[in-house]
DNA sequence: GGTAAGCTGACCCGACGAGTCAAATTGCGA
DNA sequence: TCGCAATTTGACTCGTCGGGTCAGCTTACC
């Protein structure tokens, strides 16, 4: 067992540096379950079983295990990528913006987009794998960058005084319970709903537009 | 096979009847899990583990498959007094009301209540058991419900126009998705949420309060 | 060509809860 | 009180699901 985590701990630092001393099939099959992974995560989610990663890798099950460790070290070697980049992207980019009212709908909107296009998103967000540290890192900045947007809001008027931090958060996540367990609406419908979303929780002071 | 069968309809048909050839233990146990039932449902829905019901009960499962023929069986002998009258209330008290807005407010506050306090509403919203047709049929009065107060809605402006039945029943599905896999949150934000709901999809020709 | 790295099919595991049944119990009529 | 049919029940099977493992085969590499 002690032999296998080492490996692991190999590969898993590999993806970061280069030097490899893993066989070339190896390093190839890594490469393939990577990308496989990021397509099934894409597709249906971080649970999505294992087994179909492998087949769309056109690898064993087994070799997933043996390169990744488990579904924990193989989503840690592909969320980045898939969620983390995106996600960090929203946060930066509401930060850019000027207008409190702005950053509040393109921040709901975004997260919303993200939460529909990457179902990977919702299962971090619902912390469906507390023992990662590292997804939970992420979910940890979400939180932050909720908390830190609605001091804003509160402090202009852009929302309604009673609206708190968890009443954002509870919206992400009662999303995130929609798309993971529900069947997934048109795009046009969703985005409408986000629309209904925004204006019950925007302030009365805002006349604007 | 056949037997048991025979029992259990002659079981269900004493729900309503009152002559019963059942010996008085088996009378007495049918009053036990119902009323089991009644409370197990009531704290955890429709898909609580019938061991639970029949430990609460104080019978065996075994029992409960004897008397009831199974789970569907169970809901069905409970789920009038449990879910129907109180669901059908609402909707006929829905009716009653004269103004549109009021209606609207009422209807969704109502469902919402309901939703949370009677987890087992959100398993006939979800058509959790599509195999009972009473819990199909109540369902199925439920989307009339919406459907009726949406075309009344649309036509007097009380809703903002591009709201659709489908978003009322998305709305609430939502809720019973959130309901059913998260964390129920403390009564006070619940309601304040269902408020911006409320505000989010009204119309903005009535200036009214 | 030898050897260690790597791969894989076939396996076991645990969790879960529905549903079943032979055997024990018990209500009840005679 | 007896005897039997009705009833209960503990212990069982079943099916599903996916994670995780390993012996033995294959293959890259020196």
């Amino acid at each position: 067992m002690g032999e296998r985590q080492e490996e692991t701990v190999r590969v898993m630092a590999d993806a970061a540096s280069s030097g490899s001393r893993l066989r070339a099939d190896a390093r190839r099959n890594v490469e393939q379950i990577r990308s496989a992974a990021i397509g099934a995560f894409q597709g249906r989610g971080l649970t999505v079983p294992l087994e179909e990663v492998a087949k769309a890798a056109g690898v064993s099950k087994a070799t997933i295990f043996n390169r990744f460790g488990g579904r924990i070290g193989l989503i840690e070697a592909v969320i980045e990528e898939l969620v983390a980049n995106e996600l960090f992207a929203v946060i930066r980019h509401t930060r850019t913006l000027d207008d409190i009212g702005e950053r509040i709908t393109y921040y709901l909107t975004a997260i919303r987009d993200l939460q529909y296009r990457q179902p990977a998103v919702n299962d971090v967000l619902l912390q469906t794998f507390p023992h990662s540290q590292q997804l939970m890192e992420i979910c940890r900045a979400g939180n932050e960058a909720n908390e830190e947007l609605i001091a804003a809001a509160r402090a202009s008027g852009a929302l309604r005084p009673e609206f708190t931090a968890g009443d954002l958060h509870a919206l992400v996540v009662d999303n995130a319970l929609a798309l993971k367990h529900g069947t997934r609406p048109p795009r046009d419908d969703y985005d409408r709903r986000t629309r209904y979303l925004l204006d019950g929780i925007r302030g009365h002071s805002s006349a604007s537009g």
